[in-house]
DNA sequence: TGTACATCAGTGAACGCGCGTTCACTGATGTAC
DNA sequence: TGTACATCAGTGAACGCGCGTTCACTGATGTAC
């Protein structure tokens, strides 16, 4: 009934993380409790991950993968300012434990090269859609936009992943990360908000 | 030369645990270490603090009122949402030990009265400035206009301190600042940035 | 000015704990012939 | 179809470590008279 071979516990393993890391934060990520959960010898992770970094390291590449997939869905078409945001939001929201680890890059290897295409695939989609806008929307300086969005985008999801924001914009994030992003581009001609 | 009383312990400690915080992380941050740098036996901190969250709430306590200090600066006069941005991103980069740890509740005690004195008095802070926005600049939702421009500070704060913009931005954090929280107000009569 | 005494600040040894990593191993799987 | 053998996946015991907290204590300070 329980086998001597997992049969697949390098992606239950992962998975084991995220939970773990949803529930105490990624800085307290414990292998032998990743071992617990999974049900199995504390030593099997070795095998699969190295060390304690390498499956920090696995995990942070599954995020930015997924979060990479997320932005080009959001890109593809006629991708606006608002769809990335939102986009980026609900990644956030939806897989917390990966957000959290990402932006924890202490804990992993960022040079690893599996994040660093992932990476540079989100930074394509978000020049992909800046380059749509009009000179009205993005201003002077096409550079400050991007930051702007970059900077209004992170830092509504993280506030609102503290719960910083729900006592003043209710519990719907993406109707706020509408209304949010339409404030920074809000009265030009052809507003992503209209 | 070493006299058995320290004379001024608490405060040192509180110093040694912003550098220890500046260098591995607040969540790495430990009792012994502290002592170590202080040059003081590692069972005097109980003395003081307690236990490891009392001295880490007494180091947010610090930050937050800080904090509040800073924002009650830039908002008192004519104060624009400009000059409380850059205080806020000032303070992340000068305090950067203080605004980790506070970004990391669930390390601390957030319902502390001193922090939430101290918070309170950066939200009256905020709320004055907002308060002198006329109806252009702040758009048909008050509140909208409040979430974007925190969302805005603080992923600036964040991703600067993560490094995140320097390739784009250059390496001074005020001028960046104004121009982002700028580009927030651009194009409004009276707006900020003018 | 001097003495007694309470309070305060810091010591040092000890505790039990969970951790990451290493190691020789064993059971299971798959491939070659 | 059957056998030998290499490879792979997971085991369980052991290691040394740094940690937070507790405890009875000692040295220093300050106050009362």
């Amino acid at each position: 009934v329980t086998p001597y071979h997992h049969g697949s516990l390098r992606p239950a393993l992962l998975a084991a993380a995220v939970d773990a890391i949803v529930e105490h934060g990624p800085g307290a990520l414990s292998m032998r409790d990743l071992a617990r959960r999974a049900g199995v010898s504390h030593a099997a992770l070795t095998h699969h991950f190295g060390d304690r970094a390498g499956l920090l390291t696995a995990l942070a590449g599954e995020g930015y993968g997924l979060l990479a997939d997320a932005m080009e869905r959001a890109a593809s078409g006629q991708g606006q300012p608002l769809d990335l945001a939102v986009s980026y939001v609900r990644f956030a929201i939806d897989h917390r434990g990966h957000f959290e680890l990402m932006n924890r890059p202490d804990l992993y290897n960022p040079a690893d090269e599996r994040i660093a295409v992932a990476q540079h695939r989100g930074e394509a989609a978000l020049s992909s859609v800046m380059r749509t806008l009009t000179p009205e929307q993005v201003g002077e300086d096409p550079v400050i936009a991007d930051m702007a969005l970059r900077s209004l985008t992170h830092g509504f999801a993280t506030l609102w992943l503290q719960q910083s924001l729900t006592s003043l914009l209710g519990d719907d994030p993406e109707a706020a990360t509408r209304a949010v992003v339409g404030f920074l581009f809000r009265g030009q001609p052809g507003s992503p908000s209209a």
